[in-house]
RNA sequence: GCGCGGAUGGCGGAAUUGGUAGACGCGCGGGACUUAGGAUCCCGUGGGGCGACCCGUCCGAGUUCGAGUCUCGGUCCGCGCACCA
């Protein structure tokens, strides 16, 4: 038929109320919520599913388009495990403690409580509940509010009661520029992450969270979760286990009488001329002969901060000897930064033959290379691969890993050695010198030392305070509160002064997902019924920039907890899926490079549902990409479609083979699809079968069934003008109704008609259709008679015949 | 430097995991309807050739009846870690 002039269809679609998404979302805005369509039963569920997003943290600048990826995509998955029955919980809230808060606060010179009360309102009212997700409103969690804040000091002092939490002193990572300490987590390539100030190592006393005690436990329980293998790798490799050897050395000339090196190559203890003490070594001093200590301290002092590119020029011979414990030999002990203090036992056995910084460092300062290990020239080059052993007494010719393994065991005979084990990841260090975040609820007594505040005056209250402005190294805007700091001791009533430090931020969101299945919130948010219901969480979205810290650190405090008996279950996150990141102009978008999108403009534009529908179907959703709306304009024509075909479908041939057949190959795509998250072939499909649909409409043969399936499939991406559709066609139930999702039958979704291609030496010549599942023989039957393959063969037989049922036929000639 | 990804039309991306490369969308071309349309709808659209055909998935080899998909070598891009001994 003609589909460009049909009068009759023509006047019969302007009879159709345009479809106006302002108004549609407005109206099912407030229905959903009035109604409490996305309030969860918690207490007897079902089938529990808790789906949760990475909650945000409201940057006073608003949402940006970077955020809808995780929300939109964790929404889609969410809203669809609802319509196949499960009882979905999708909680919201918000990180608003923290120094990002802070510093925008600083900015525009208003005060955080402030500005973090303003910014969360728009968040929330503004902006996440227009994108039409199933938020479930009743359990915002804030964490700023002294109700969650109560419970995160709750969570150290039971860590400090467990001994899991310690104040001591130790390196920290000092940025000059944001005046706090940072973790580990939070230096890239020795800069601060926030303000890419080179940060500076200072000694100070501080509060860490032993998360090297877990470093075994956290590495082992990874294979079982099901994680994107790209942030399993990330945490493997954050952990850094490495395996080798401790080797004792015995030092002569100073006041250590011997030093332990951690080595992954106990096979090159031969070719070690010289041992390294890390520069920032904390005792450094004990391997220096009293006559030098002048002199190695003043060259300590003028060391340049640490740089991108090692400098093997610096280092210093401490004058000191250690002894080879397997030839005697004497060798030079030195120090140099490019050795790590923190790192293993912050010394190193230096065997530059085979290893490349030890090479560079003995080549930059005169010392000897012994080859040991045979295959290459380190004459010219480090030799770091395995191979034969040479130079090495009673082990020549012994390959690396076997040798490796003697030397240790002869070590162990003279107890000089022994295999160990050794991990990068270092202790969580939580003190800031900061304003904005919760007191870390301790009380120092000159007597008793730390001790914790009891459980019951919890939460220690932040105090409001008007200049919150960081002070200095080792200084919390919180000390010159003096009738705060000033308390008695809970444990001997003697003065004694509060903690002034506040804990990292990461600390806050380490453990949120225990605190939304709660209702009363001055009730413990552990231990309770509802955790054991509803954690682990099911499935978590959320971007990989927190794959190594906040994933980390909330496996490690769920870990910690479980082993505490405050819950029953191990991991926090059963699976996880990292969302890709999207770029817009080739860069991170970020409010420095000015090429932040506002998603506001789009839903104001086009809706939300047509900004949902977009964004997923971009490209992959684990993957991302380049924002550019140049295609966002066939989204509309596809709504559009659906709003037509939805009202004007009314046939109820429902034995319709062909068109069950199509439905149900619909369904099973859509439903496989976003199983795996493959959101832009689920919406490319559901884009075909409207357009199907929309043909059928103006012919008049459109099925109802088909559009109630397009619409049920389309809903979790487009949840608005389903539902306005869903009941302008009738229906008094919402089309999100748990249980909803239509079955598939999975012979009818299988094609019942197949084309197969028949090709010639690979290349394709002709096809033919024939029903599905037609044997391999009459499949090559058919294609020899082929006229088209006839000629080819000219007479002769072919060489090979080879048929894949359903395929493909290739001649061979 | 080490580790993980990736490279397919003008563009974003599909491809049942070794079986018709380019689904779906954008853009572009043509058309319909319109007083008009940047609105809506339909058709076409990898490149070359009048044509049967030929060439095409970053580059180069290989395995195979058959390779975007597997193997080896290389180039470029993205992400993570970065003196971890």
């Amino acid at each position: 038929m003609d589909l460009t002039n049909s009068t009759a269809v023509v006047a019969e679609r302007s009879r159709l109320d345009p479809y106006d998404p302002a108004a549609v979302e407005a109206k099912w805005r407030r229905i959903w919520e009035e109604r409490g369509d996305y309030r969860t039963p918690l207490d007897d569920p079902e089938r529990p599913f808790y789906m949760l997003t990475m909650f945000p943290y409201p940057s006073a600048e608003g949402l940006h388009v970077g955020h809808i990826i995780p929300f939109a995509g964790g929404d889609i998955y969410g809203r669809w495990r609802r319509l196949k029955g499960e009882d979905v919980f999708e909680p919201m809230g918000f990180d608003a403690f923290g120094i990002h808060s802070e510093n925008y606060a600083m900015k525009i010179g208003e005060h955080p409580a402030v500005v973090m009360r303003r910014a969360v309102n728009n968040f929330r009212e503004n902006q996440l509940k227009r994108i039409g997700a199933m938020f479930d409103w009743s359990h915002e969690v804030n964490t700023a509010d002294p109700a969650y804040y109560r419970w995160t000091q709750w969570l150290f002092v039971q860590f400090f009661n467990a001994g899991l939490a310690e104040w001591r002193e130790g390196a920290v990572n000092w940025c000059p520029s944001c005046l706090t300490v940072l973790a580990d987590e939070q230096v890239e390539s020795g800069r601060c992450e926030r303000c890419h100030t080179v940060v500076e190592t200072r000694y100070l006393r501080q509060w860490w969270l032993k998360i090297t005690r877990y470093a075994q436990p956290l590495l082992d329980a990874l294979d079982a979760l099901d994680w994107s293998d790209s942030t399993k790798t990330m945490q493997r490799n954050w952990i850094g286990r490495s395996e080798g050897a401790t080797i004792l050395f015995d030092l002569e000339g100073c006041r250590r009488k011997d030093v332990r090196v951690f080595t992954t190559r106990p096979d090159t203890l031969y070719g070690a001329t010289f041992l390294v003490i890390g520069a920032d070594h904390p005792s450094l001093e004990d391997f220096v002969p009293r006559e030098r200590l002048g002199e190695v301290n003043a060259w300590r002092n003028r060391l340049p901060p640490a740089s991108d590119e090692p400098d093997f020029s610096i280092g210093i011979d401490l004058g000191s000897r250690a002894v080879h414990p397997l030839t005697g030999q004497r060798l030079p002990v030195w120090a140099a930064p490019y050795v790590l203090g923190g790192y293993g036992t912050g010394a190193i056995m230096a065997v530059p033959a085979h290893d490349v910084r030890d090479w560079q460092f003995a080549r930059a300062h005169t010392l000897p290379i012994v080859e040991v290990i045979s295959g290459g020239n380190v004459e010219e080059t480090a030799y770091t691969g395995e191979g034969t052993m040479v130079g090495s007494g009673e082990f020549d010719g012994l390959q690396s890993s076997d040798g490796g393994h003697r030397v240790v065991a002869k070590l162990k005979e003279t107890l000089r050695g022994e295999e160990s084990i050794q991990y990068k990841l270092r202790d969580w260090l939580i003190s800031r010198q900061r304003y904005w975040g919760p007191p870390i609820p301790i009380i120092h007594c000159p007597d008793d030392g730390p001790v914790a505040v009891p459980e019951d005056e919890l939460p220690v209250l932040l105090p409001h305070v008007d200049d919150f402005r960081p002070k200095g190294l080792g200084v919390s805007p919180l000390a010159a509160v003096e009738e705060w700091v000033n308390v008695p001791c809970p444990k001997c009533g003697k003065p004694a002064r509060r903690e002034t430090d506040v804990s990292d931020t990461f600390l806050d969101s380490s453990w949120y997902y225990l605190r939304y299945p709660s209702t009363d919130f001055d009730d413990v948010p552990f231990d309770s019924e509802r955790t054991d219901t509803w954690l682990p969480v099911d499935m978590y979205i959320g971007g990989n920039e927190h794959a190594v810290r906040h994933l980390l650190y909330s496996r490690f405090v769920m870990r910690a907890l479980h082993d505490l008996g405050k819950v029953s279950v191990p991991e926090p996150f059963e699976r996880f899926r990292a969302h890709g990141m999207i770029i817009m102009d080739g860069a991170k978008m970020s409010k420095a490079r000015g090429n932040v999108v506002n998603p506001d403009e789009y839903i104001e534009q086009y809706g939300a549902d047509t900004f949902r529908v977009f964004m997923m179907s971009l490209g992959p959703y684990t993957e991302g990409g380049d924002f550019r709306d140049e295609a966002i304009a066939g989204v509309p024509r596809f709504l559009k479609r659906v709003w037509r075909a939805a009202q004007l479908a009314t046939g109820d041939d429902t034995q319709n083979e062909q068109k069950e057949r199509r439905r149900h190959r619909l369904i099973k795509q859509v439903d496989d699809d976003i199983a795996d998250l493959h959101y832009n072939t689920a919406i490319s499909f559901l884009m075909e079968f409207a357009r199907e649909l929309d043909h059928e409409a103006i012919e008049g043969t459109a099925r109802v069934v088909d559009a109630e399936t397009l619409l049920h499939c389309l809903a979790p991406f487009a949840p608005f003008i389903t539902e306005e559709l869903w009941q302008r066609t009738g229906h008094a139930d919402s089309v999100h109704a748990r249980g909803g999702w239509p079955q598939y039958d999975a012979d009818l979704a299988r094609p019942q008609r197949v084309t197969v291609a028949v090709t010639i030496n690979g290349k394709r010549r002709a096809e033919f259709e024939v029903d599905a599942g037609t044997p391999a023989d009459q499949l090559e039957r058919q294609a020899l008679q082929l006229p088209r393959v006839a000629d080819s063969l000219s007479g002769h037989a072919p060489k090979k015949v080879v048929v894949v049922v359903d395929r493909i036929v290739n001649i061979v000639v």
